[in-house]
DNA sequence: ACCTGAACACCGTTCAAGT
DNA sequence: ACCTGAACACCGTTCAAGT
């Protein structure tokens, strides 16, 4: 369909998407974006060229934490123990040190289900899933959680950590009622 | 110290309350400082003049839910059953019925202790306690919890409420976990 | 003292002109 | 095709002028 694009113009979203990275994880939603067009050395227009609005920006600045995720999940989330368990503690501490990905949760468009095709929020919806029937398996996990479940609670869980709550207290006062 | 205000600043006021009121609890955090200004027949200097700024504004129009939680908890949270679980399902009733009570906690300055003495919130926060304590006594809450615990899980709820999820759930994946 | 609303500041987004 | 950045739109907030 659609054919390949200018080498310079390749390199200048690439620029931008880095520039929002470094800047959005560190300050979050309060970034603007003639700020991050100095910080990538192109001008405001050439942003919006390459990203629709400024959300959608955030949405591609985070995007790479959910293949990470993923990563981590399939690495550490299939053993002995709540897998879950282990997940929202690993998602939590990326949270924490990543505030543009709270605030692209934190204004996620989409309910589950919802992502593209091959999309890295769809193959990190896949392994939860499989968590969750891992552990429901392994009979730690109450029969009835589902992923939008999850969705639901890393949603909260993200809110908690955007205002500076004590997110750990708050998957302790949640952890052992996913039990069974 | 402060001599008494003019009848019509204080007419001013209470109209600006009356329309911010409105306008917040349906549309929620949306509603721009001319338009509630325009509403409630004052200029936006009125307003401002009032209120030091649009947080303020939110705070003071949500104050009122304070008073009206505070009265429900203490008819009704101090029966046989989970005090608590009452509470936050009340309270999730509230916040689904007003946008503004959602505002007004997702951008909440103060950590619990820090509310001015003799306000709404900090008599609110005593029955909190009180509530606690009466389920601990009781032995159907876990001995460790506070009422900062409260806080924290009364602002995940507000965000779940505010982002359209299905906040029902969301105390039913929480509600055992606070018993013993 | 208090009120009004035009004006200012700020930031997301667009678009005419340039390469 | 793509880039630039001045200009526009929008909204929170201020302040000079009025009562």
């Amino acid at each position: 369909m659609s054919t390949k694009p200018r080498a310079d113009a390749e390199r200048n979203r690439a620029r931008v998407i880095d520039a929002a990275r470094a800047l959005f994880a560190e300050r979050g939603d309060d970034v603007q974006m003639p700020e991050i067009a100095r910080a990538a050395g192109v001008g405001v227009g050439t942003v919006y060229r390459h990203f629709p609005d400024r959300q959608a920006l955030v949405e591609a600045a985070a995007e790479h934490r959910f293949a990470e995720i993923e990563q981590y999940a399939r690495a550490h989330c299939f053993g002995e123990d709540s897998g879950l368990e282990r997940y929202f503690r690993h998602v939590g501490e990326v949270l924490a040190s990543d505030r543009g990905l709270t605030a692209a949760i934190d204004s996620a468009r989409g309910r589950p289900g919802s992502e593209p095709r091959g999309s890295a929020r769809e193959r990190l919806e896949i392994v939860v899933a499989e968590i969750i029937a891992h552990d429901q398996a392994a009979g730690r996990l109450r029969s009835d959680c589902t992923v939008a479940d999850v969705y639901l609670l890393v949603g909260a869980l993200s809110s908690v950590i955007r205002k500076g709550g004590d997110w750990v207290r708050f998957l302790d006062l949640l952890r052992d009622q996913l039990s069974t």
